[in-house]
DNA sequence: TATTGTTATACTCTATAACTATA
DNA sequence: TATAGTTATAGAGTATAACAATA
């Protein structure tokens, strides 16, 4: 009964420190899952974008991911050297890099998505009902998707 | 009808993502809002803390935000510098200082955090419903107050 | 010896500019 | 000339270690 509806005066309150401290604990309960699988939050999400649709270049993968193009090189060489995507030129623009998941990158994917998923059921833990984790989802996505409006 | 509940294997939908982006969103609505006052948001909370039960050492205001001490003193440099807050020692123990807002701290903080407040209106209009908004703070508020748990 | 504030340093994340190779 | 990938570099933000003053 005393949880504050309004911003505020008091820090605890305003939506920034929230979104900011959601994230941190969010980040430090993913980098736990993940450990085993030895990848971060950041490359499951590269992967993920891999998965999904199959980008034909880099750049494309960047965009979705919503990173700059130079910082998707770094992330792809770490995901490369470990043998969990691999990188050839298009067969038609040889400028572009065709970027693919390794047999070894879906399973490691499969597994990290589930350790992932673990990892939001332990933040959403306190909110106690599963309803309330889905408005919570279901909130951010409506905020989230839609950069133009 | 088509927003999913679960994780799932859409980047859009993984809580880490949503959180991250949510929290750019913010940054940059808050940006805009703060910057006709010559503050950025870590220094309005700063100075929230400070308005907030007068905090008797820059450690103890670090903590209740959740930096590091030495992150507290470039943080207080900046303010102090702009005549927003004044430092003087701790008339018992001179190793701590004490720290307040001035006149025009106060004054300062009174017109950015209407205007961060607007700022949070925006980020939370697309929700529409103002009980969903509240449901959204309400939601994180449960998830960050307790990282012991 | 321990604590507060401070400085120097390093590490991460990210973005900007310039280079190469292809088109 | 324009574009994709790359490299070098610099800018935030943060944390660790060491130091001075004080307890």
């Amino acid at each position: 009964m005393s949880s504050n509806d309004e911003p505020g005066v008091d820090l605890a309150t305003r939506l920034g420190y929230l979104l900011k401290h959601a994230q941190l604990r969010m980040d430090e309960l993913t980098a736990a899952a993940l450990r085993p699988y030895g990848i971060n939050g950041r490359e499951l999400a590269v992967m993920l974008v891999l998965a999904t649709g199959e980008p034909a270049s880099q750049q494309q993968a960047a965009q979705r991911l919503g990173v700059d193009r130079t910082t998707m090189v770094a992330l792809l060489d770490a995901l490369e050297t470990k043998e969990l995507v691999s990188r050839h030129p298009h067969e038609e623009d040889r400028r572009r890099n065709v970027v693919e998941l390794t047999e070894a990158g879906r399973e490691t994917l499969r597994l990290a998505t589930a350790a992932s998923d673990e990892a939001e059921r332990k933040l959403l833990e306190p909110l106690g009902s599963r309803v309330d984790a889905q408005h919570l989802r279901n909130a951010l996505r409506t905020i989230v998707v839609r950069p133009e409006t």
